[in-house]
DNA sequence: AACTATTTATAAGA
DNA sequence: TTCTTATAAATAGTT
């Protein structure tokens, strides 16, 4: 959004890239929540900002509980598609 | 976005839910990435759908990787302010 | 699954 | 740097 479109490529600019970290951790942050509440759904989040600091979410009391979730009963985080080689999609049964 | 404003409650009729989610959880997808890309920074992300499927992204080889420079770095993912009782935000020296 | 009116997010600019 | 604004993007309701 906004006047240009959005480039794929590394913000060289480290203040530039400091502010738009900032502000899109707060988007996600936000959408991450409304996805958990409006779903009713677990969702665990890290975000590592330029200077190093960790910011996380958690729709359970803490993170480590939607990681040991998702890791207990699917038990194959490492498995990747060649189409999407970051993102991983899981199932199991109840 | 979209017609009428959300109404952050849990949405009731699942079809709507699991069709909500889907869309959603693209949004957040994408956006991680993104902020991975233009601040070339690490993130980790675990979404689980209505129906318990697991959704994960990350900027490293394995979700792992995140969460264990998260967890080895800062070392306490339970602390949680009173403002924001489920984002934790915590800082470390390199 | 596709469309579209509307809200939201946000890149630049002030 | 905080605020404003034009524009891109996301999306709720609809088909």
């Amino acid at each position: 959004m906004g006047r240009t479109k959005l480039v794929m490529k590394k913000i060289e600019d480290p203040t530039s890239r400091q502010q738009f970290y900032s502000k899109r951790k707060d988007t996600i942050l936000k959408k991450s929540n409304e996805l958990a509440v409006l779903c009713d759904v677990d969702v665990g989040l890290l975000m590592f900002s330029p200077a190093g600091e960790v910011t996380s979410y958690s729709s359970k009391e803490s993170l480590e509980d939607v990681m040991l979730l998702a890791m207990n009963k699917a038990g194959e985080l490492n498995k990747r598609s060649p189409e999407n080689p970051n993102e991983q999609v899981l199932s199991f049964t109840h």
